[in-house]
DNA sequence: TTGTATGCGTTATCAG
DNA sequence: CTGATAACGCATACAA
């Protein structure tokens, strides 16, 4: 990166105009084939790279797409983040990855400048409570929320149905015969976290049962408060004989401190974890996620938006969203009791 | 991101000059505070967005730091660009993410990229075989090598003994009286893959031991492979009593197949793993690896360069590398025979 | 303390 | 088919 070779360079060495080696590159076919070649022969042996800056301030759009999330440690971001990468590169974009790990500070750096840079799309999974700045340059872009839905951002969500995942995994431990099911989950303050609480809670409504608030733990998403959860739970008074893990890290957390236990599963403890993770081990029960699917969707909508807001900048579909099903998937960490 | 606010826009709101506005958002104390805060408050109220492309164009630098890597699943790549986008995120910098799934193309495409979008610094864990281009590329930027050492760059490395490592875990299992030892590993058309062999056969030949070839399976680095390998070794001819898995991603598969087959470690295997994934279970003997160490030493690395760079462009320190050790965890995976 | 002028590398318009 | 020129948004040397 140091003293880049440009157009004018290419230019002087050939005694042509600097135009007509912009267009010569660009293939344009005004120009004749001959000089078109001579000019990349050039270019390719002055090593010429063309600068994307220059280029974007003209056309006041980049190549670069945004995406931010709070953690891609979590297998379901990391395949969200490869997904997404693969589809921008076909795309000929360039995915900008930025972690926040949930702090409004680093998030708002991390969105201006992406705005800065003139990013042409954003994605995000934005922290609890985005700052109010945050939240004003995000209306000011072309943006699509993934996953966790904020209340005050009017733009379009690619998500889960949270309610129905979590409930259709609690519905399976009730219809085991379990009725002390722990639940470990992320705190509310996140709209994941509310939904998928909701879909525990209406399992035991619906089948008539008291909701077992004793063995709810709300905290970060993290597998430290998981584990730290689960040893509490399993410490303390009486013991769950089942536990929905309501989300990837948790669940890993959740089968550390149940290893470290020495908890058998399911002979002690019956588990629905949440995920596909590969590793989830041995053949877990869990809750699985179309996660391909919702990024290339999110993706591939994005790009339209894109594409659309070059021409007219009409500002649609602003509250639109796209829910996505999971399904259970029987393991061999669910048993009946 | 439509008709975006300038330093003109706020000129003339003010009845300013352009470059007063510019000095007073950048905090010049040239000029008055009264000033300085007028034009604040007007940039924030009209949400002014500097334009990094037009800046870089001028300073020749952008604040973008590519990391190239070949799969974002992986917990070890994981963990390395967290690490380092934390860096840069401090340093100001914002991280570029390209994955390339090994394939060379889509490399050159990555790098190809970042060189046009100015970045400041590279950092890359290059394919088995590179493009030429790619190479002349990486060889005119500020570039470091991670993990894996291409032979034909010659640009720094940060890395780990991969060979004594490998060898600390064969020798662990040998020393515990294993003999047929299976070992699954990267291809060696990649410097990892090499020298973990490498260290696989220096175990066996320091005891005085044949290196049991027909135990030995080297293909792509990715879980299924392992997983077809080790059923093929534990399904035909006689059977290991203990195996290497040489990657992290290596060892998901080992586990999930052993699993899959109804092999129970260690009563009927013996596992040496390969990272510290917080989910390998139960409680691995593995091969712990200083990740955030060398993410936090080569960012600084790089980060020091391209400070470095900005006013003498001498290309010292080009063949300069950083090696870090293992060490060999113990866990429950593992026992005497 | 503020203003003017210039140039960074490209592309687009207009002219030859 | 090719060239000259302007403009994109910003920073800075130089004036005032």
């Amino acid at each position: 990166m140091s003293g880049a070779v440009t157009l004018k360079h290419i230019a002087e060495r050939l005694n042509l105009s600097i135009s007509t080696i912009g267009r010569a590159l660009a293939d344009d076919p005004q120009i004749s084939l001959a000089t078109r070649e001579r000019v990349k022969a050039v270019a390719g042996e002055l090593g010429y790279v063309a600068h994307s800056g220059a280029r974007a301030m003209r056309s006041g759009r980049s190549t670069l797409i945004g995406l931010i999330i709070p953690d891609i440690q979590n297998e379901f971001y990391g395949t969200l983040a490869k997904a997404l990468a693969e589809i921008c590169a076909n795309a000929g974009f360039q995915l900008v990855l930025g972690i926040t790990e949930d702090d409004p500070e680093s998030e708002e750096r991390q969105v201006r400048g992406l705005l800065e840079a003139r990013a042409s799309g954003l994605v995000i999974t934005a922290s609890p409570r985005p700052t109010r700045e945050t939240l004003s340059l995000l209306s000011r872009s072309t943006c699509v929320q993934l996953i966790r839905r904020t209340g005050q951002l009017e733009v379009p969500w690619f998500g889960i149905d949270e309610e129905a995942a979590i409930h259709s995994g609690t519905a399976h431990l009730i219809e085991l015969g379990h009725r002390r099911i722990g639940y470990l989950g992320a705190s509310t303050t996140l709209s994941t976290g509310r939904s998928r609480l909701a879909g525990f809670e209406r399992a035991f409504t619906e089948a008539g049962l008291e909701v077992p608030r004793e063995f709810v733990r709300l905290g970060r998403p993290r597998a430290a408060f998981a584990a730290e959860a689960f040893e509490s739970l399993w410490t303390d008074g009486e013991r769950p004989t089942a536990i929905v893990a309501a989300g990837a890290r948790l669940t890993v957390g959740l089968l550390q401190a149940a290893t470290r236990l020495g908890v058998a599963i399911p002979a002690d403890l019956s588990v629905v974890g949440y995920g596909d993770a590969p590793w989830w081990n041995p053949n877990l029960t869990t809750i699985s996620l179309p996660v391909r699917d919702i990024a290339l969707a999110c993706g591939e909508f994005l790009l339209r938006r894109i594409r659309e807001t070059e021409p007219s900048s009409a500002r649609s579909a602003a509250g639109q969203s796209v829910t996505f099903a999971s399904a259970l998937t029987p393991g061999a960490s669910t048993r009946r009791v």
